[in-house]
Formats: C-alpha cells, structure tokens, sequence
DNA sequence: CACTTTTTTAGAATCGTTATAAACTAGAAA
DNA sequence: TTTCTAGTTTATAACGATTCTAAAAAAGTG
C-alpha cells in the first residue's frame, strides 16, 4: 500500500479506516470538493463498508492537520473539504450551491498593501460568488 | 426616529425590536463584525433589554436580505456579519480568532480569468490568514 | 374601532459536530 | 509469540448554533 508510509510518515498509524478513507481521497484522477457526510457516504458505497462517523471527523480532521487536506472558508451549515491542497481559489455558484475550483493561475497577481503588526500572511483566499 | 423610514421603504414594519437593533448595528462610529449572539447580548446590555434571540435571527436576516449586512465567509462554528456593507475584504487572525477589515483600496485589483458558463460574478472576496 | 397581516416570542426540534469512555489494534519490547 | 502501552475506533450521548412552530402581540388600514 503506498499511503502505509506516507501516514507513517506523518506520525499516524496506518489502520484499515485510514488507508480506505486515503483511497477514496486520493485515488482520484482529480481533486474534488465533499463534506465529511458526502465522505461517510462515498466510503460506504465504494468500499462497501461501515465506518463510524467518528473516525471520519477524526481523520479528516488529522489529514488537515498534516496538510492532506483543506478546508474551505464559506459560509454554510456544513464545512467543506478540498483534496486540492494546492494554492487556488473558488467559485461558489449560489444558486446550486456548488463549488468550483479556481486556480492561482487564473487569478491576476494579489497584492495586499495592509500590514498587521506581528502577523504574518499565512494565506490568501479569493472566493468569487456567483449568480445566473 | 431616522431608521423607521428606512425600514418602511424597504417593506420592514418598523418595530420597536427593529429600531433598536438598528441602534445598536447602525448608530455607531465604526462598523464592526459579530455574531447572533453578541450581537443579543449587546442589545441586551446596552438598551437593558429583553429580546428574543429568534427576533435577533429573523431581523439579522431581513436585514442581511435588504443589504444592510453581510455575512462574512469564513469557517467558524458561528456565522459572523459584518455593517460594513462596502465591498471590502477580511484579515483573519488564527490565533485571536479575530476579523478584520481590509479595504478594496488596499488590495491590488483582483482580475478573475476564468468563466463559468452562463454565471455573472456576483462579488469577489478575500480571506487572509494571519499567524503570529 | 374592527379587521387583516406582519412580527415577536418561548420553547421545541433539527442537525452538524464534538466529547466520552469502553473495546480494539498497531507497534515495540521481552 | 506474548505482553504491554499508547494510539484508534466506535456507538452513543452531549452540545450548540440555527430553524421551526404556533400562539400572542403589534402594526397598518379602512
């Protein structure tokens, strides 16, 4: 299994629910956008198997911990999670209330001519709404 | 009272729960970022006032649908809002858990190169993190 | 005042998420 | 292997923000 070592890697122990929630994540052609519902669900139905809720969040809660996963800031009852861990943007399309994927490159340079005192930019999320 | 006019044009009945939120959202200085909850409790502090929290939902959302509020975009267990109604973006401090403003002015021009179908940009907003 | 519609309200219901504590498992050491 | 320990999983309870409900109150209209 090749994500044995890199959960070893990063100080988590290879189970079975955590390499089978690696599969689903990242066994993909491309990235996708899900809710730790969607998750649960995709898990279930693709592997055909039980997992608890719990460890669900638990480990997608580690994986964005380690950098495996992110989160993205939007406003809705539930949190949305990327499997894009790259720098990028998104659309948020209103109306069916979807995700899009926008990429740095796509984005004209940002420049941010405000400083904080002691802080220093950890990020810079662009979230473009859109409407028909 | 110079918000029962404003509320009248907008189709809100102006209620004696409504002017006072709009005393306590509006009547001030600055404007500022909250939550349902501070913003009941401010209202029950300053104008020593039972409220229910329902009303401070409702009308938090009537407003936010007239544009008196916007919410702002970002992952916490609590919506927050902000008057400040401007286009304009958020500094997010990570570790105080606070919000705060970053004027379009001081944020390079934002060009968006890519478009979806048949979706009109509704508004462009950026999140920056800040760690220490 | 009489009447209709909107609004407020307390409390219940909902639902995503987190906490709990017991059973289980991985890894290491003997 | 066997034993041991810390880390993990799990079902379920708890939590908390938000929404729903339905009845009472208030606003607007004639």
């Amino acid at each position: 299994m090749k994500y044995i070592e890199k959960l070893r890697n990063s100080g988590l122990r290879p189970t079975k629910q955590r390499l089978q929630i690696c599969e689903v994540l990242f066994d993909t052609e491309k990235t996708f956008h899900f809710t730790i519902n969607d998750l649960a669900n995709k898990i279930r139905k693709q592997l055909n198997n039980k997992i608890s809720l719990a460890t669900v969040y638990n480990t997608v809660h580690a994986f964005e911990k380690k950098g495996y996963l992110k989160q993205i800031p939007i406003n809705s009852n539930q949190t949305y999670f990327d499997t894009n861990v790259s720098d990028h943007h998104h659309f948020y399309d209103l109306k069916d209330e979807k995700l899009i994927d926008l990429e740095a490159s796509e984005v004209g340079p940002i420049k941010i001519l405000k400083q904080i005192n002691g802080k220093k930019i950890k990020s810079v999320e662009v979230l473009v709404k859109l409407e028909d």
